[in-house]
DNA sequence: TGATCCCCTTACTAAAAGGTAAGTACCGCA
DNA sequence: TGCGGTACTTACCTTTTAGTAAGGGGATCA
């Protein structure tokens, strides 16, 4: 497993919930769960562009583990695999809506900061 | 330094907000900054048992360049260097909260499952 | 027959993050 | 002279995270 040490003891409750939402794509996972309430695996991969299969299956394991996840398992073939977000998920996302408001303004003041380097003396 | 690619672009807000707060001891120094209001470096050292000089410092310039934590030097002898949090910091931190109580709620689950997985059928 | 789709798993490699330890330059104290 | 305190910086090394590439096993499509 790549998760060696993982989950140690938290020193205050941002620790434990940065714990289970750091990682490249996991925000991303809980957004489009939330999105689209169920998701297909490949679905999930087309619409997360650039993710890796192993990043996307590390990701969904690490988080059906830390609970935030459901895994649903088709005895089909070929094998159908859905993935939804359990109450803890959905709670999470909840938790992370001001943080992604936050987010959201700062990817507006960085992009005017932008424009006023790129237009020194514009008036 | 340590920083080489970061900061590429976002997807979503939460993508944004995470970036700047990933890091070992950043919500940490968020929120000794936020509890204490003006600390010096070596104040923040004794209050984050573990941490190294040079990921506090670190960290410290990662965050002031992000516009978070704001930085005082006094040209004294010896030198001295009062952090505190900038207006971005402080909403930064309030936009952390309900992710603070989500993080606090998953520790007393955690820490109710390994008392049951101890007291296997204690009744 | 082969190609593709499905949902992964495994092995190998590169990059980033983090840890350890020492050095810097100055001061006060003993 | 030597120690401790101030706020770092630098070099080196290990751990963790992420990327690339290939395989697997059955079914449908051409």
């Amino acid at each position: 497993m790549t998760r060696t040490p993982r989950r140690g003891p938290y020193i205050c409750g941002i620790d434990a919930a940065l714990d289970v939402v750091s990682g490249k794509w996991k925000g991303l996972i809980l957004w489009e769960l939330d999105a689209h309430g169920i998701r297909r695996f490949a679905e999930l991969r087309r619409g997360m562009p650039g993710v890796s299969e192993k990043m996307l299956t590390q990701h969904l394991r690490e988080m059906e583990e830390d609970g935030l996840v459901h895994r649903k398992v088709y005895a089909e073939v070929p094998p159908r695999v859905e993935y939804s977000l359990t109450e803890h998920g959905r709670t999470l996302n909840r938790a992370l809506g001001p943080l992604g408001d936050w987010g959201v303004e700062r990817i507006r003041r960085e992009a005017s900061e932008v424009v006023e380097a790129a237009e020194p003396s514009q008036g």
